[in-house]
DNA sequence: CTGGATCCAAAATGATACTG
DNA sequence: CAGTATCATTTTGGATCCAG
């Protein structure tokens, strides 16, 4: 149930960083399970995740664009519309990333009892 | 390989950002993998993590105590030794925790190259 | 409609010095 | 040994204006 014995985390150059750097922003795990259901445009996304600034989404799906895990589709049309879709390797990373949703949902009830009992152990 | 319809991820009350927020931090991930091992003492952890900060050390653990993930234990010696390590919870976080890491591991060479192609097609 | 560019506020992290 | 406190810095995110 550990065997992370054999792996590199070498916090500089690290393999595993380079996947958690993407769960980490505040957006890119909600953009890949948008775009899990189903292709998107630009706009659908912003207006999926209301409070996302324009700046954040471009940025996120760029950074998302940039290490394969999203592509992007341009329809040469006016006004232009662009289509953000899921690649094979982005595909491949919701089963993992599934695995950890669904831990989360499942305890997330017992994470936040643990988080209030200990407000409440050091508030004195 | 995609049913995420049923969850919720309201950004504001995302069971889901509870979890995901550890992993997104620099540090408490690999603190989760070097406890999975064993109970380390703060030291141990700190030479084990030769470029984090005795600051974001202290405050990693405290965050993974927080929601109880880990656990900390006094030895009333002098001077003082404090052992820290994974509760149950901690421990069942290991798992789908790993399908991710291994993930990473198998898909790290494709997203640095895909990384590169990138950097090279809007260099111009 | 899509998104680049700029400016600014806030949060995260690091460096250092000090304490029980 | 195991922290706490403070300050400086870096990083991140948001608001706004502009352009193809």
């Amino acid at each position: 149930m550990a065997g992370f014995k054999g792996l590199d985390f070498d916090a500089a150059n690290c393999p595993v960083r380079d996947v958690l750097d993407h769960l980490a922003g505040k957006w890119t795990t909600l953009l890949l399970i948008m775009l899990a259901e189903r292709p998107h445009r630009f706009g659908e996304l912003r207006r999926g995740l209301p409070d996302i600034s324009q700046r954040m989404l471009t940025q996120s799906l760029r950074d998302l664009q940039r290490d394969g895990l999203v592509s992007r589709h341009v329809h040469p049309t006016v006004p232009p519309s662009v289509e953000y879709r899921l690649t094979a390797l982005g595909g491949s990373l919701l089963e993992p990333l599934a695995a950890l949703i669904t831990w989360a949902a499942d305890n997330h009830a017992t994470i936040r009892s643990a988080r209030e009992a200990f407000e409440q152990a050091t508030a004195a």
